[in-house]
DNA sequence: TCGACATATGAATAATCGTTCAAATGTCGC
DNA sequence: GCGACATTTGAACGATTATTCATATGTCGA
């Protein structure tokens, strides 16, 4: 692991950058949010949220383009994460976004990223 | 797959949310760059960054705490996307951040989401 | 109760990703 | 040029992740 060996470093900067560098907690949670963003199915399933309001299983897997099935384990990890949240209806059921951080940063990016430069390498 | 078989589908909805979605090259960038911030390692760095203004390869392995290899790959990605930029100046690599969208989303993210309702199950 | 249906789940495969080690590149001081 | 050094790279391995198929659960209408 090497975590650091004492050569070029200046130690003084990277005792600052140390000091004020986020927590293994919070440096957790944000990478595990960013890796609910990063597949394209999850992102689809989001923005059909964050036009349509409410909408069952099925229809999302129909907007989204997925199976059923994808689209019961994507969501599945989006609730268990609490970014999307389920009100079972008879043998229906129909997700909602939450109220979540998660929502603001997607709008946000959704919003604020349409046509520009690339980030394609 | 299995795209849209025609059961319970509220087609209209369906259709309208369809077509408003964004297009595969916008879905498939944000989950790019969404995927570039879902590495604990690699948001270490971009903090580094944040703070340190301009940082050598080695500093910036001591002050996120993996090996230099790790952190030189991990720069490497970062810099394929244009997220972070780089400066030679003999043997020594200074990196920084680049102005992209990326560090504006990075910086909401860790500034807005600091201590808060857990995002874990 | 029976069969069709909407959704959920588990297990298995395949694909992707991060880390490490070893070695390569290019630079500096002697 | 030689050796030490900062960084980069490639390949290999292990771990995580997405996707699929098959099946299970629970609900509705007849």
């Amino acid at each position: 692991m090497a975590i650091a060996p004492d050569a070029c470093v200046d130690a003084e900067r990277v005792a600052h950058v140390r000091s004020v560098m986020p927590d293994d907690g919070l440096v957790g949670d944000l990478s595990e949010v960013f890796g609910l963003l990063s597949d394209p199915g999850r992102l689809r399933l989001l923005a059909a949220l964050l036009e349509g309001g409410e909408m069952c299983v099925c229809d999302l897997a129909a907007a989204t383009g997925q199976s059923m099935s994808a689209a019961s384990h994507a969501l599945r990890l989006l609730r268990s994460h609490r970014v999307v949240k389920v009100r079972r209806a008879g043998r229906m059921a129909y997700y909602q976004l939450a109220d979540s951080h998660v929502r603001l940063l997607f709008d946000l990016a959704i919003t604020h990223m349409r046509h520009d430069g690339k980030t394609s390498e």
